[in-house]
DNA sequence: TACCTTAGTGTTTTTAATACACTTATTATA
DNA sequence: TATAATAAGTGTATTAAAAACACTAAGGTA
């Protein structure tokens, strides 16, 4: 690379779409931007990438600085690389999904970036390239969930069945038949169950299950 | 970003794991790589990315080079980024894979890169971690092509049921029914016949196939 | 204790996937 | 020119998976 010098007038920066799945609803972690042109304008939270990291490396720092914990599962997405994309120069953006429940997961959101957990919702709207960055991670992940399983690090550690159930009819927007859907996940043999506790004011208990970090990791890996 | 020449001592390259299936057999395009410490070891097809470029274009301009055709299938694969994977400085790569039909496609194979197809044994061993690439991009494919018609860019414009079949076999490592096989594919409804023609030099003549390319290309985006 | 609410359960039907073997068309050669 | 050899093409029965569907059980409240 004699020439790296000259060639290397690209920037490459980090960004995470942080998932999160509460009280039913999705939502995603942002960031305020804080220079011109999209001053004040919302974004995925990101960094720019320094030679001695590596993309984990900058995952981690985002992650650290944002909710003050970097122990999420995070995943590779997509290199973002129009020649425009970015207002202030030459920076390509190498964006990774992750997901956390912020219940289970310990989050100290920063409030010098702004960092808060905002609603999905089709109309929220954020600078650069950032809204299909989105969208490719819940693509990924509505396609991931066909094939391996999902909610680890969705859910709390203890959940009911219906919850899952909620959580896989809302990344997939699709209503499930609860008789199928139990049958279908307890045949995957993942879960166990814990104990049966009262989820709402009144009706019957549910039945608490947990993930089984084996079968859970196996599948994970694998697929079905 | 007032510190991007700081920063910005990173290289970008993008390499591409450009795929092919040419009598029965995945071959890939390898170029001879010029420098030390691996100086003389086949590699991927790669180029530093300018700042004025977008990842297309570099991916056209390592396509040009190398095969003198740009007009090839691509897809972007994923971003590889150790801090040690080069060892001649700080570069990250954007990996991405392509298929091409070496009869269709007019290819002229870079001399002085020593451009060449090599076939996708299992102890094919190249520098860098452009292994890992390919792999990855075979992965790929085969995901894909479970849930997405493939074909139009590796075969010849016209073809026999079994060539395909042969196809879906070798990048599926599955030896399919044959009967099934025909079945479910003519189901998908994305071929019209052409006309028979003798494929071995004996035998009953094999019914000439080509895509529908309106139909194949609604299944091309959005799957079965 | 009756009633309202929520959780949990089985069976039938439909659809998709798999397994399986012979017939037809054509060429080579006896 | 008949026949043996080769390759292409075809249909049905079985099995497995997905979808549709409605009642019973448990607990709280009035």
């Amino acid at each position: 690379m004699d020439n790296l010098n000259d060639l290397s007038k690209i920037g490459v920066s980090v960004s995470i779409s942080l998932f999160c799945y509460n009280g039913g609803e999705k939502k995603i972690l942002t960031v305020v931007n804080k220079k011109q042109p999209f001053k004040n304008a919302l974004t995925l939270p990101n960094k720019i990438m320094k030679s001695n990291q590596s993309l984990e490396d900058v995952c981690s720092e985002i992650l650290k600085e944002n909710i003050g914990n970097d122990k999420i599962y995070v995943e590779q997405l997509n290199a973002f690389g129009k020649v425009y994309r970015h207002p202030e120069g030459r920076i390509i953006d190498i964006s990774f999904y992750g997901l956390i429940n912020s219940e289970k997961d310990s989050v100290k959101l920063n409030v010098e970036n702004n960092a808060k957990f905002v609603n999905l919702e089709s109309n929220l709207e954020l600078a650069f390239d950032h809204n299909e960055m989105i969208d490719m991670g819940l693509k990924r992940i509505k396609r991931r969930m066909k094939y391996r399983p999902l909610g680890k690090n969705l859910l709390p550690d203890q959940f009911t069945m219906k919850e899952l159930e909620g959580l896989y009819g809302s990344f997939l927007s699709k209503k499930f038949d609860k008789r199928n859907f139990r049958r279908r996940i307890l045949e995957m043999d993942f879960l166990r169950e814990v104990k049966k506790v009262q989820r709402n004011s009144r009706g019957r208990k549910a039945i608490l299950y947990e993930f089984d970090p084996k079968k859970y990791n196996n599948y994970s890996k694998t697929g079905f």
